[in-house]
DNA sequence: TGACAATATATCAGATATGACATATATTTA
DNA sequence: TAAATATATGTCATATCTGATATATTGTCA
């Protein structure tokens, strides 16, 4: 299973059903992949409402730009661990994470 | 920092805000291995639910029993994606996660 | 008690994620 | 517009996580 493909499918509009269909992915691991996506882009809205710079967050995750970068476009080489903690030291609460995680 | 050590201390009921006092963890990091612990227990209490052995469980997961006791037991060495994967293989719906993480 | 099933812990070679870097591509600003 | 700033993408050596295996510990029941 191409991860990098799908991603690109994600990223490009496509409905995760209709991705998940295309490609093929299990129930797991589409709703995984939709999961991070769904962080991710929380972590993107936080950093913004922020004002901040990949490049500055990165600096408090002690992070690099690069990989800001690819947390925010949903990167399929990104674990769910760097994303959370990301979001935990840009001050989120596990309640909030929760709520992004539902939603 | 000895992340063994934190964990067995957590097992053994100390609670996350002294074991972070005395370990001297960041909240980040306090915050992440208690997200863990949550996830892992839920995992544990699905798992016995429906009557299956770690062995079981494994296999579903494709995985091994020893690793299955490890997410179980909080051990530091199993990443948040292998926790919400097994999860998630269990037919845990992302608003039950959600729901787990607010507890 | 002892045999047996379940769970915990230790270790390791291979797999995957990481920050760093280079560089490409937007996006903003003068 | 061009220059400056911000973000995206590709690659890589190193760090971390993985399933597997071995073995220890715990619980259960005759």
């Amino acid at each position: 299973m191409d991860k990098a493909k799908e991603k690109r499918l994600v990223k490009n509009g496509w409905k995760i059903g209709s991705a998940k269909e295309f490609l093929g992915l299990s129930d797991v691991e589409s709703s995984y992949i939709e999961l991070k996506i769904k962080l991710g882009t929380n972590l993107r809205k936080l950093r913004t409402e922020k004002n901040l710079t990949q490049v500055e967050l990165a600096k408090i995750l002690k992070s690099s730009q690069s990989r800001v970068a690819k947390i925010e476009t949903g990167d399929p080489s990104v674990s769910l661990d760097l994303i959370v903690r990301s979001l935990l030291a840009l001050g989120t609460s596990q309640k909030e994470i929760a709520r992004a995680i539902s939603s």
